[in-house]
DNA sequence: AAAATGATGCAAGTGAGTTGCAAAGTTTAT
DNA sequence: ATAAACTTTGCAACTCACTTGCATCATTTT
């Protein structure tokens, strides 16, 4: 079990400190995604700075991916197995404005979108808010 | 011309002050998305605190809206005639890594997204990023 | 004219995120 | 095995966009 999160780690050239595979662990565990904050708050031992810089390490190798929900807590979850972050690897987000949670809407990619003329598209963050099917 | 701009905000029962004013008319120039930052930058003598507020108000009455678009400054463009920000008015945002511009893809509404059993959909913060024409 | 209401300006606060730096831990070279 | 080099961690302090309290000024109502 932790090899295996190790391995995805040592895969990335991240070496699996303790630190790193606690939050590994603490993500792969959930089923929306969280703030630092949220991570701070399970790991209250743990420093901020090396929880956020943990975070960094892991965006930067694409093992996780941020989301600007727009409640100003940027918010991460675990990618998916072989994601690149690319326009193909994008998924929508759901933001609860009830119970304030957001989650990976994996099932649905995210279609081609027309773009103006010349445009190109490399990344998006896609949040729609409304109410989760827990609130409703 | 003026005048217009006068009745907008009476139309939606704010008191068309001379700051109100020459806000919205500044909106009314731009073709991109602006942040409370642009707007101080061009009003100099007018206090942060006012314009925010200012923002707000127009926020509130639907006659601007607000984008995240992941830069940490919250961007404002005009509504179109007759938004009401519901579902049914929303468009794309683009940003553009290269420019860091922001702009209403008003062309193109956002599709009905499949959403899982019993979620519902009530605002949406769809952001594209990528290259504009112009950087292209 | 006085009172009530609303807008504005100033200053200070909030808080998520970020950074510098020294200490601790780990790896590599001698 | 020991020293040098490199990496990670913890602490404290900082940044910066946004937000708020409150006194003053302007406008509207009585
Ligand atoms: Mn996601
Ligand atoms: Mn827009
Ligand atoms: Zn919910
Ligand atoms: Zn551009």
């Amino acid at each position: 079990m932790n090899k295996k999160l190790e391995h995805k780690l040592k895969d990335n050239s991240i070496k699996p400190t303790a630190m790193r595979l606690l939050v590994l662990k603490f993500l792969t565990e959930q089923n929306k995604a969280v703030s630092l904050q949220d991570i701070e708050l399970a790991f209250e031992r743990a420093d901020k700075s090396t929880l956020f810089r943990t975070l960094k390490t892991f965006e930067n190798s694409k093992i996780i991916h941020s989301i600007e929900d727009g409640t100003g807590h940027l918010k991460y979850a675990l990618c998916l197995e072989g994601c690149s972050c690319s326009p193909i690897d994008l998924h929508y987000h759901f933001h609860c404005n009830m119970c304030k949670e957001t989650f990976c809407l994996t099932e649905l990619n995210v279609p081609t979108i027309e773009l103006p003329k010349n445009f190109e598209m490399q990344q998006a963050n896609m949040v729609i808010k409304g109410i989760c099917g827990t609130c409703k």
